[in-house]
RNA sequence: CGGGACGUGGCGCAGUUUGGUAGCGCACUUGCUUUGGGAGCAAGAUGUCGCAGGUUCAAAUCCUGUCGUCCCGACCA
């Protein structure tokens, strides 16, 4: 118990200290900006150009910085793809930045390309600034060494394996613990090394049980993992926290809204861990959140379920025909669900059947349940009748001996509960623990639901969902251990690493910020990550005076600092106008014989649709003030 | 894996109930006109109807199998 509030109380200060730091670093951020933001979606690159090419600035070296839409590979669609749903999915196809290839595997043309460059290389920059160094794995890796950690049988047929022509087992990697403990153990030696921490972005192969809406859950896709080792936990914590604030720094430099939650370690492994989720009705992820900043996703968060206590004056068995399922239950009973309880059973990894107890609008946290008893697995229901037990009406009365009892712990608040009897179509109320049946243990194992309350301040719990776009793992030295990864320390022992583990949904950032940056006409991208920022729209490509207003147009906003495209493709103003919002550039601008004829062009923001007609020069110095 | 649906020119779809030898819109090619919010007219090209069997004089259409894709579910007794 004590045990329990700890872990909580540890893993959401961590989550709020991701918030928090994050919140923090903000400023740090913006000051940083006036230098970095200028160049900042290009600032290594244009950097190393400048760098490599000082004749940068003759013109016609600039104009190679322009993409124009006459020569880019960009097919858009007047349609919604038939088997697109969700905005992110429907637009990104739409806008022509990706294709599919098969179910969950997804090509990147041209422009789709320059969008993850961009993300790529935030994430790159906040990764240099923790320290961590960037590498290349393999996709392509051995079986032997999942053999070493036991996840070629623990990962499940979500692995892809394969073999060579030798009969040689391999797998395409879904993330790279594996590899990079292999890389290091014989070559870190010693303490005095450490703390490492490495990363790469690199594509993961995961066949996903149901691939679904498009760049969300893929079964190929692109990921940032970094690694880190260590010999104390100390160490690792501070190198967890440095990963947090530089996570949350991402996503605010992405244009993200996002919640930095608890979370379950799941197959990775590990203790505490905390999720990056970007807010999104698309989202498959549920959480929780308080005030008091207290966060969480469902299926690792903890709550305070409301029970409402139904008056029964004594343990009374009632008829209930026809009635099994808990809604039909409270409705008969008249009484809210939460003064029923309802009872699952299954059994451990030894065989040994469980009943699990929980209050009636409560599901069973399956999670949670493995930890009380390993390898849970619920019965099926031929597995219930060979027991003996009935479908429905399961209870905690007259059990068969042996059967062991874990409940709710939040079910000690009731002191006389509605459960099954056992028997179609019967019921008891007013069943007491203790008095009536016995209760072998009292467990967390329910999932965490809105309106219930916080166990941190018992304020009332609040639901959202989200897209879960990185999360972050202290790992201990669950690799180090299976896999004989150990340093000298100063006291000349050998110990395993402590390790810590930290990842970034590259493709799946991509269409959380579509998400989350959308409307009726198509993306509107943050400027940190759209394609480029701004679209020179040249209405009439055949004039001469209109394209060499152009091209003077897009020089100027190439000279301040931005990245430009022009649509000088030979075609009606509509088409251009429809494709300038769908792809979603962050500003336009439209030059055309009639504006020109005044020295006017047209300026429109993207996100507020706000248009202005403006002189060349106004327009290129609204931008730029816009933009940078 | 369970349930549902869908595979017909590049894209979106109709045609399938009631078998009779393939159609619409967009895109594409050519020409003319048009040109500030997805142009008009004319001419043209593009499909072994997912694949494999079967029934039939005849199959996009009926039957069987198979592959692919999407949606829902896969704890909620």
């Amino acid at each position: 118990m004590t045990q329990t509030s700890r872990t909580i109380s540890a893993a959401s200060e961590a989550a709020a200290r991701a918030q928090e730091a994050a919140a923090a670093d903000t400023p740090a951020t913006a000051s940083a900006a006036p230098d970095a933001a200028p160049a900042a979606p290009d600032g290594p690159k244009a950097d190393k150009k400048a760098a490599a090419k000082p004749s940068r600035k003759a013109g016609k070296k600039a104009g190679k910085n322009i993409i124009r839409l006459s020569e880019l590979y960009m097919p858009t669609l007047k349609e919604d793809p038939a088997d697109a749903e969700i905005a992110s999915h429907r637009l990104l196809m739409r806008a022509g930045m990706i294709r599919k290839a098969a179910s969950g595997v997804y090509t990147f043309l041209p422009l789709g390309k320059k969008v993850l460059a961009k993300i790529e290389n935030i994430v790159r920059e906040e990764m240099d600034a923790t320290g961590s160094q960037e590498v290349m794995m393999p996709a392509l890796q051995p079986a032997e060494l999942w053999f070493e950690s036991g996840r070629w049988d623990d990962y499940g047929p979500e692995l892809m394996r394969l073999k060579d022509r030798h009969e040689r087992g391999f797998c395409l990697g879904p993330t790279h613990e594996e590899l990079i403990t292999s890389l290091v153990r014989n070559e870190l030696r010693s303490y005095k090394e450490l703390p490492l921490s490495l990363y790469q972005i690199q594509v993961k192969f995961r066949d996903e049980i149901r691939p679904r809406f498009g760049l969300l859950r893929g079964r190929e896709f692109i990921m940032k993992d970094a690694y880190s080792f260590h010999d104390t936990q100390e160490s690792l914590q501070r190198t967890y926290d440095k990963m947090s604030a530089a996570y949350g720094r991402m996503c605010d430099r992405m244009g993200l809204a996002w919640r930095a939650v608890q979370a379950d370690s799941g197959q990775i492994g590990g203790s505490t861990s905390c999720e990056f989720m970007a807010l999104a009705e698309a989202g498959e992820a549920e959480l929780v959140y308080c005030e008091c900043g207290y966060a969480a996703n469902t299926e690792a968060g903890q709550g305070i379920a409301v029970l409402r206590e139904y008056e029964a004056p004594r343990l009374e068995k009632i008829e209930t025909p026809g009635i099994s399922a808990i809604p039909d239950l409270a409705k008969y009973l008249h009484t809210p669900e939460s003064s029923t309880v309802k009872a699952m059973v299954g059994k451990g990894a030894d065989g040994a059947l469980v009943m699990f107890l929980v209050p009636g609008d409560h599901e069973l946290n399956l999670i949670k349940a493995g930890r009380v008893v390993p390898g849970f697995e619920l019965l099926d229901d031929e597995e219930i009748e060979a027991a003996g037990l009935p479908k429905g009406s399961l209870g905690p009365v007259g059990l068969p001996a042996g059967l062991r009892l874990v409940a709710e712990r939040d079910l000690r608040s009731m002191e006389r509960w509605i459960v099954g009897a056992n028997e179609d179509g019967y019921h008891y109320v007013g069943a007491r623990p203790e008095a009536d049946f016995t209760v072998d243990e009292w467990a967390d194992v329910t999932v965490v639901k809105p309106q219930d309350r916080c166990r941190e301040c018992e304020g009332v719990l609040e639901g959202a969902r989200g897209i879960e776009v990185s999360q972050v793992f202290q790992l201990g030295d669950k690799y180090s251990q299976a896999m004989g990864a150990t340093f000298s320390a100063e006291d000349g022992s050998e110990q395993h690493f402590v390790m810590g583990c930290y990842g970034v949904g590259v493709t799946r950032s991509m269409a959380a910020i579509v998400e989350q940056h959308n409307d009726g006409q198509g993306i509107v991208w943050p400027a940190a990550v759209a394609p480029a920022h701004v679209c020179v729209v040249v209405l009439d490509s055949t004039d001469d005076k209109v394209s060499a207003a152009a091209e003077r147009m897009a020089r100027e906003l190439v000279e301040a600092g931005l990245e430009v495209a022009v649509d000088d493709r030979d075609l009606r103003a509509g088409v251009k106008f429809n494709d300038a919002d769908l792809i979603g550039w962050p500003m336009q601008v439209v030059i055309g014989k009639r504006g020109l004829a005044q020295s006017k062009v047209e300026v429109k923001d993207r996100k507020t649709g706000e248009k202005q007609d403006l002189s060349l020069d106004a327009a290129a110095a609204l931008i730029a003030a816009a933009l940078l």
